[in-house]
DNA sequence: ACTATAATTTAGATAAGACTAAAAAAATAT
DNA sequence: ATATTTTTTTAGTCTTATCTAAATTATAGT
């Protein structure tokens, strides 16, 4: 059974990993957990005893199939707390991810499920993010940044790339949120920002806006 | 902010001092975590210096006001999540406590105040147990044990003073449970076993059950 | 009151997870 | 190809919460 700060190393290392770069370096892991590279490699070996990570010194980590499914568990039990939260408890969503730091680490077979159920089997989170089932599968909803829409398209928001509470709440101030119309009216090549027509009004968004707005093109 | 495990020394030093006796020993604190009397030692004195107990060497501990607040909210939050399970994730009565250990320790207020309006108030855990108010006021309810009653009362089943699981698991075996009616037919001064009729059966049950069920009577 | 026993505290050690500083390996630049 | 910089690891320290063993204080028995 992993510890609590097992199982985050493990939600970084699995955030860390993506497709085509498998292999997460220990500076890497060391920033995301805010913390020094050392306290990484400390753990990084922990991890690799244990059979969640395969480890080569100097070379960075891999998870192992085990390593992820841990991590997908955690990663679940995030998720759907952040549905409970935003559903049954009034949160707003920049307000459930502290709350869901902690409460994704509570140790219950039974509660998860019951929790499911309870939600009626959610698939996403509050933030678009898919939600594994109980299996380890993640859904995979093809979602791309608004930045890559193009004039004349016309787009639904699903999701958001950066979670932070800064970006939910610059979000919750223009009324964008998930099932949000955007229809893109035009690109600056200058600046990258974008003209959108948002809930019947003209707004222009920066790049750093665009490229952290998930969405589906119709 | 009090760790994880200054909130469970305060709450068992809070269910351990009794009206009559406030004092709580060292070893009666060890005894009820688990632990050796020194590591209980050395915990005391931390809660010590953090204004949580007033304590003097060899003499015994005592908890402050701000100890008390401390314990109260841990086992109000303990006792709503209690209420959550069994209420909306179709947990049984002998299956919330360990959860309910653990979600206890969650730190938002938002959270307990949320549950709270979500479960409608509730002033009763699922044994029977009072839940204290956000402002720390435990509701008292006139309870009594079921060896306190006497041939010929009628009482309703409010509580269970052992909240084991084992206990529990034989409530629900011969259907025992809150709100249940149960009217004493007899009393044997040998070993101080009673005869009870309950749903309709004549049942008998040792002194030792009937001193850890709460009995409320008409 | 004095002794035996029980309760409590102190001292010193351990494990987990973090840190700093220094050493070693890898990557980059010239 | 060698020197410099960056990344990673090691060694040693710190804190929290635990432990054992030994010392100290309190309590009970005679």
């Amino acid at each position: 059974m992993a510890t609590l700060s097992e199982e985050n190393y493990l939600k970084a290392i699995f955030h860390l990993a993506t497709k085509d770069h498998l292999l997460v370096s220990t500076n890497s892991i060391a920033k995301k957990m805010k913390t020094k590279a050392s306290s990484a490699t400390d753990m990084i070996k922990k991890l690799s005893e244990k059979g969640h990570v395969d480890y080569q010194k100097y070379k960075g980590v891999n998870l192992t199939n085990k390593g992820k499914l841990a991590a997908i568990s955690v990663i679940r039990k995030h998720r759907l707390w952040e549905v409970f939260l935003v559903k049954k408890l009034n949160f707003s969503w920049d307000e459930v991810h502290e709350v869901a730091e902690q409460l994704e680490h509570i140790k219950s077979k039974k509660l998860i499920k019951e929790l499911d159920v309870f939600l009626d089997f959610p698939t996403e989170d509050p933030h678009g993010d898919p939600i594994p089932n109980s299996k380890g599968k993640i859904p995979n909803t093809k979602r791309v940044l608004l930045s890559m829409a193009r004039p004349g398209d016309n787009c639904i928001c699903v999701g958001v790339k950066d979670s932070s509470v800064s970006f939910l709440q610059y979000l919750d101030k223009y009324k964008i949120t998930i099932g949000t119309q955007i229809s893109i009216v035009s690109k600056e090549t200058f600046d990258e920002s974008m003209l959108l027509i948002i809930n019947n009004n003209q707004r222009s968004v920066s790049k750093e806006v665009a490229n952290n707005i998930l969405i589906k093109i119709e």
